[in-house]
DNA sequence: AGCACGCCGACT
DNA sequence: GTCGGCGTGCTC
C-alpha cells in the first residue's frame, strides 16, 4: 500500500511512501505518520492511499504510525483542501491548524457513546418573534438569510430560538460572534435555556476546555456553540445552523496569522456539506450582503422597529482652533448637553503620536526612532511620546470643562471582562458626564442616558487607503444614530467633518442607510472593487527600496503577460517601518473569482531573496 | 520550510 | 589550514 502524506511546513507539495505490510492495518487517511524525509525523520498526516506508485520517484517506507484513533475526518480534510485553494497554504500546515496538538489520544480513547441532548426549557418568543422565527425556519437552507432588525433583544431571542431547534435532532448549531466579551447578554440567555449543551470558544478558551470541546464535536453531541471567528474551522459532526451575528463586522475576517480566511467563506463552504442553515444578521448591513441581497442571493427578513424619537443629526464644517480639536459648536453642544444633566459620548479613532519628549527636560523631540537616541539638549536617554489623539482630547476636555466626570475607555479595557462590566456599568449609572473612546462598543453599551455622540476624526476615518473606508464610517455613524433613536431621551448626533457634501452623510441626513448603500454600491461598481471584482492583496518587505521597486515591476510584469484581464494597481507604500524594513503592496483585481487557486500558487512561486511576500486573498486591511 | 553541500573570505 | 557566511538545490 502507498500513502500521500502532508507535512506541516510551507511546501506546496505532498510526498508519498510505502507501507510495509505490517504496518497496513493500522493505516487510514487522518493518522499521523513517521517518516523519512532527506536526511531526517518527519512526522505528516496521512491524506490518502493508493495500491500502485502513481509517481515516478522511488518511494521509501514509513517507519512508524502514530496514532490510533483519526485525527481528522473527511470534512476537515475537505475543509482543508478548500482554505488550501482559497487562502493558499500547504495542506499539512492547514491540518497543524485545524487540528493542534491539544487533541490526545487519550481523550478521545475516552469518548462515550453521543450525549442525548437535554430538552431545552421551551423558548418564550413574543408574537412578533415567533412570526419572524417561523418564516425563518420555512426557508430551505439553499441561500443564507438576512435578518434585518434594530432590536437586539430579538434578534438574541430568534437566533437562539433557531439554535435550539436545530440542535434537538443530534446536531450543532453555530452563533458567531466579533466579540466574546461584548456578548455577555446573549451568552447569559443561551447558558439559563440550553445550561451545560451551551459551548464558548474563542481565542482565551483555555486548553483543558478545547480538548473538551473537540471530543464532543467529534462524538457528535449536541451542542450550540457561541464563538468567535476561529469557531468556524471546528470539526463540527452535524451543523445544523450558523449565525453571523453584526455580520458586517471585519473581525470575521482574519489577516494577522495564516490563513486569511474569512469565516463567511469557510461557512458557506462547509454549509454543503453539512446541509447548514447560515444567518446574517445586523442593523448596518455590509456593502457585499446588500449586493447579495439585490441579485436574490439571500431571503430577506425584516423586522419593522418602530425607533422611540428621531434624533437630530448635525454635520457641521465649522473648524476647530489651530491645534484644537473640537471647534466651537463642539465645545457649545458639550456644555448644553452637561447642563441638561446627559451623557456625552466622544468616539476617537485616531491612536498615533505625534512625536516624543525628553522626560528630562521635556524638550520635543519629533516623531523619530528613539531607540538610543539622545536628547539633544540634555543628553538623557529616555523619552515619552506626546500622546494619542485621545490623551489630547481628554487633557482639551479637562481644561474646558473641569468639572465633569470624564471617563476615558481604551481598548485595552474592552480586552478585559472586568473593565467592560466597569464601563458599562459607569454607563448605566450615569457616574460619567463625558466618556472617550477609540472604539465604541456600541451595540453592547447603554444609550439611556446619553444626550450628545459624536465622532470627532470621521474624516481621518474616511481618508484611509482603504476602499471599504466610507462603508465602515457609515456603519459607525448610522449605528450611534439608530442607538440614540431606540431610546427615549432626545439624544444629538454630532458630526465634524470637512466634506459635508460626500454622499455618506447626504444619506445619514436623510437617515436612510440603504440610500448609502445603494450610492456605495454605484461607486464600487464604477470603480471597480468588491463585490464587482475580487481583489488580491501582495505585501511586501524588504530592506532596499531597489530590491522592493524591481521585485514589483518584475512581479507586475509577469502578471500582466500571463494574465489577460486583470489590473494591478500599485506598488502603494507605506510610511509604516517595521524595523529596518519597508513595506509596500500591489492589489490584483480580478473581473470574477476565477483562478484564485492557481494565481496565488503562481505568486506564492515567485520568490525573492531580499523581499518578503505575504499574498492576501480577499483583503480587508490596507493599513 | 529545513537541511546539506559548496564555494568564497578572514581568522586562530 | 578551518571556521562560517549565504546561494542553490532537493526532499517521495
Amino acid at each position: 500500500m502507498i500513502v500521500r502524506v502532508a507535512f506541516p511546513m510551507a511546501l506546496n507539495k505532498e510526498f508519498d511512501y510505502i507501507v510495509p505490510p505490517s504496518l497496513e492495518p493500522e493505516i487510514q487517511i487522518g493518522v499521523r505518520v513517521k517518516v523519512p524525509f532527506g536526511r531526517i525523520i518527519k512526522e505528516g498526516f496521512v491524506i490518502d492511499t493508493f495500491q500502485k506508485n502513481k509517481t515516478k520517484f522511488k518511494l521509501r517506507e514509513i517507519e512508524k504510525v502514530l496514532d490510533s484513533k483519526l485525527m481528522f475526518n473527511e470534512d476537515i480534510l475537505t475543509l482543508a483542501h478548500y482554505i488550501q485553494n482559497t487562502w493558499g497554504m500547504s495542506i499539512g500546515e492547514i491540518l497543524a491548524v485545524l487540528i493542534p496538538n491539544y487533541i490526545s489520544e487519550k481523550y478521545l480513547d475516552k469518548l462515550e457513546k453521543p450525549q442525548t441532548p437535554k430538552t431545552p426549557s421551551d423558548f418564550e418568543l413574543s408574537a412578533g418573534e415567533r412570526k419572524i422565527f417561523n418564516s425563518i425556519k420555512n426557508f430551505s437552507a439553499s441561500k443564507p438569510i438576512f435578518l434585518k432588525s434594530l432590536n437586539y433583544n430579538l434578534i438574541n431571542d430568534v437566533v437562539l430560538a433557531l439554535a435550539v431547534d436545530a440542535v434537538k435532532n443530534k446536531s450543532q448549531a453555530l452563533i458567531l460572534v466579533p466579540d466574546i466579551i461584548l456578548s455577555e447578554t446573549l451568552i447569559k440567555q443561551a447558558q439559563q435555556t440550553f445550561g451545560d449543551n451551551v459551548v464558548l470558544w474563542h481565542s482565551k478558551t483555555l486548553q483543558s476546555a478545547r480538548k473538551k470541546i473537540f471530543g464532543s464535536l467529534l462524538n457528535g453531541d449536541s451542542k450550540i456553540i457561541i464563538g468567535t471567528r476561529s469557531a468556524c474551522m471546528l470539526p463540527f459532526k452535524n451543523l445544523k445552523f450558523t449565525a453571523f451575528l453584526d455580520e458586517h463586522d471585519d473581525r470575521y475576517k482574519q489577516e494577522e496569522n495564516k490563513p486569511y480566511y474569512h469565516a463567511k467563506d469557510i461557512i458557506l463552504f462547509r454549509a454543503k456539506h453539512h446541509k447548514t442553515k447560515i444567518l446574517f444578521s445586523s442593523m448596518t448591513p455590509s456593502v457585499e450582503s446588500f449586493n447579495m441581497q439585490k441579485q436574490g442571493e439571500l431571503e430577506m427578513v425584516k423586522d419593522e422597529e418602530q425607533l422611540k424619537h428621531n434624533p437630530q443629526i448635525i454635520v457641521s464644517e465649522d473648524k476647530a482652533e489651530k491645534g484644537k480639536m473640537l471647534s466651537s459648536l463642539a465645545v457649545q453642544l458639550i456644555e448644553e448637553n452637561l447642563n441638561a444633566k446627559k451623557q456625552t459620548l466622544l468616539i476617537m479613532n485616531r491612536k498615533g503620536i505625534s512625536g516624543y519628549f525628553c522626560l528630562n527636560c521635556l524638550t520635543f523631540v519629533g516623531k523619530r526612532d528613539i531607540t538610543g537616541y539622545k536628547c539633544p539638549k540634555c543628553r538623557n536617554q529616555i523619552f515619552k511620546d506626546s500622546g494619542t489623539g485621545t490623551e489630547k482630547l481628554q487633557e482639551e476636555i479637562k481644561e474646558l470643562f473641569p468639572k465633569a466626570k470624564l471617563l476615558k475607555v481604551d481598548s485595552d479595557c474592552l480586552k478585559t471582562k472586568a473593565g467592560t462590566k466597569k464601563l458599562f456599568e459607569d454607563l448605566e449609572k450615569n457616574k460619567a458626564n463625558i466618556i472617550i473612546t477609540t472604539n465604541a462598543p456600541i451595540k453592547a453599551m447603554s444609550f439611556k442616558n446619553i444626550g450628545l455622540a459624536s465622532v470627532v476624526d470621521i474624516d481621518w476615518q474616511m481618508e484611509s487607503s482603504n476602499f471599504r473606508s466610507s462603508e465602515k464610517a457609515a456603519q459607525l455613524l448610522f449605528g450611534l444614530y439608530y442607538n440614540l433613536a431606540l431610546n427615549d431621551n432626545k439624544g444629538v448626533l454630532f458630526i465634524p467633518t470637512q466634506r459635508a457634501s460626500e454622499y455618506l452623510f447626504k444619506s445619514l441626513d436623510a437617515k436612510n442607510y440603504d440610500d448609502f448603500l445603494n450610492t456605495e454600491l454605484d461607486i464600487r461598481k464604477d470603480f471597480v472593487y468588491p463585490p464587482f471584482c475580487h481583489l488580491i492583496k501582495i505585501e511586501m518587505e524588504s530592506k532596499t527600496a531597489k530590491m522592493m521597486q524591481k521585485f514589483s515591476q518584475d512581479i507586475t510584469e509577469l502578471l500582466e503577460q500571463k494574465y489577460e484581464d486583470i489590473e494591478i494597481l500599485g506598488s502603494v507604500s507605506t510610511s509604516r517601518k517595521f524595523g529596518k524594513f519597508l513595506r509596500e503592496y500591489i492589489l490584483i483585481k480580478l473581473p470574477s473569482r476565477v483562478d484564485i487557486p492557481e494565481i496565488i500558487g503562481f505568486i506564492a512561486g515567485l520568490k525573492n531573496k531580499t523581499v518578503n511576500t505575504k499574498v492576501v486573498n480577499n483583503p480587508y486591511s490596507f493599513w
